[in-house]
DNA sequence: CCCGTATGCTTAACCGGGCAAGTAATCCGT
DNA sequence: ACGGATTACTTGCCCGGTTAAGCATACGGG
């Protein structure tokens, strides 16, 4: 069966063309009983407006563009972005815009996706994810005029809008916990060093612990995976002198280390304290359940989407401060045993 | 600044608008030196072709939908999804062809999703995940001609491609596993009992017990969580003839399962041996590392991908069978020690 | 009664490409 | 030298919407 156009409805309603558009489109130049007529066609035959020939004249593409920029492996791993992408979704689709989602190798290539998606006028806006320190998207982004928002930040953003939560005040309060139980050798597995919340955390990590006294502390960088996260974690570990409690920067390095240290034989949380961050229902499916710093990640998104849609509608918009993340004690963190 | 048009790439090369059209497609009708001009021109000033305006001219969108119908939390813990959807992009986009994605929240939204991509014409084709053994998806597909591809099977598919992977070997295989171990009262943690690989599984295993004269054997259902796989392993282990090996539907149930057995205080595998189905890398970060059904999930997707811009082209296709899942002995299974 | 205006619709141009048909120039064989 | 074929373009219409401008008809006020 063909797809009926608005030509369809406009022949069977005995009007044009113009008069149908006017109608779904809820713009004067009809009169309501008319528009009723129109309605009631349209829906009886099952037409909705070409999205392509909608946006052809002049009009938005009604699409915007998500670039993940991570092997397989770790996105299927990571639950922060598929729970992003819903979140995303949830409030695009409550608006009837769509998302294009493409995977991208390296940098270049996201930004030559970028390029492309603008120029063939695929979407009217994209998100950033995994800002880096100096980032080479975001000038990219700049000088295509491209509607764009940060996922991350506070900084580095440019001129663009961007969505971003205190990761130095989460961390500070995690390691003001430990240090309340009575930690004082605190180690830290961070994630990839080139991205700027990485990078964050470990300032927020050095200050924090040079405030409180903690010479001891000491951080190893991972990439978020498990075996990596395990490597770092026995490393850490097997130290003279080893440290009492270890945040890492993802649950699946924390999830690695806790089945590392129970397999050198430590008890957690007596020998050693683990906190996670990123607050996924994989915390609580080990043993013990892991302490985590967590935040409502669908809801993040959700603000994303909404921020966006607003710097595509030509609102003013800057960088928007969403929630900081929370620290959820759980059985993984206690004060040190007494050696 | 203005994104170019055809039009700019015509006047900055003194040519008319259809000799770059016929240049850029790489038809013949302009001479090699024109042709070589207008692209450099093309590249210089960064012109691609309006995706809309390709569309609107009888072409195809160069967009294809899948719609998930699982929610948030699930979402993000299953890696599968995240696996795919990198395998179905990865195949995409090597054919320049977009992803669309959209979550919904029940089959009638997602069939009113689909009726809404194609009235306008924003998709070619669309996937369809999680098939169910009653699925109202499929007449409404085949109603709407729209091409699809059903990811799951085999059967239950009417007249849609589709890609499926022989479950029932899978779970036969495993069960002869176990018995070859020495097991005899082997549970399954299944998923929802609504989908119909579920349902394949829980037939193959009803029939791989009567076979194998296994007359204790007991299904009960969850839905993928890792709470509802807690509970079902409660429920199991506190049985008065509990089982010495459990299968589980996901990874996530089983992580969870292996949980409770430890809280419940057994040795697994000694008291209870425990498979995985759907080998992430979840299943060798706890401990012990999880034996596990795995299979190459992206180039599941990239099949399905394949298949799908097959249909578009309006080729032959049917049934086309993926590689089965193979069971890789790990830490969490041994032979069952005797009472 | 006539003119100004609001209403309700139609007409036609336009968005940015694709492509069939038309045309001018060149080539080739005889 | 001439007719036919080939090459290398141009012209113009089409896709399916949006929207400014045009045009009847009705209404209301002086």
């Amino acid at each position: 069966m063909k797809r009926p156009t608005i030509a369809d409805v406009a022949r069977r309603a005995g009007v044009s063309k113009g008069a149908v558009s006017y109608a779904m489109n809820g713009q004067p130049g009809v009169s309501e009983a008319t528009r009723q007529r129109i309605l009631a066609i349209a829906a009886e035959i099952g037409f909705s407006p070409s999205s392509a020939a909608r946006a052809l004249s002049g009009a938005t593409a009604k699409a915007v563009g998500l670039a993940l920029c991570r092997p397989a492996r770790i996105l299927g791993i990571e639950p922060f972005f598929m729970e992003l992408i819903s979140g995303v979704e949830a409030e695009l689709s409550a608006r009837s815009y769509a998302l294009t989602l493409q995977v991208v190798a390296d940098q270049d290539a996201e930004i030559a996706v970028y390029r492309r998606w603008w120029a063939e006028r695929r979407v009217d806006g994209v998100f950033v994810c995994d800002l880096r320190t100096d980032d080479r998207r975001v000038p990219a982004l700049e000088e295509l005029q491209l509607p764009a928002v940060v996922i991350g930040g506070p900084g580095h953003t440019g001129s663009l809008a961007s969505v971003w939560s205190d990761e130095a005040a989460a961390l500070a309060e995690t390691v003001e916990y430990l240090v309340a139980l009575g930690h004082r050798r605190i180690a830290r597995v961070g994630g990839l060093p080139a991205l700027l919340h990485t990078e964050i955390r470990s300032d927020a990590f050095t200050e924090v612990c040079g405030r409180l006294g903690l010479d001891e502390s000491v951080t190893v960088w991972s990439d978020y995976t498990g075996e990596e996260g395990a490597r770092a974690t026995r490393r850490l570990l097997s130290s003279p002198n080893r440290p009492t409690a270890v945040i890492y920067d993802n649950d699946v390095m924390a999830i690695a280390g806790l089945s590392v240290a129970q397999e050198m034989g430590l008890q957690v949380p007596g020998d050693l304290s683990i906190v996670a961050w990123d607050d996924s229902p994989l915390c609580q499916l080990v043993h013990p359940p892991l302490t985590a710093l967590g935040r409502d990640i669908p809801a993040y998104g959700a603000h994303a989407a909404r921020q966006l849609l607003r710097v595509i509608a030509g609102e003013p918009t800057g960088e928007l401060q969403d929630e900081t993340a929370h620290l959820t004690p759980r059985g993984s963190t206690a004060p040190p045993r007494v050696r």
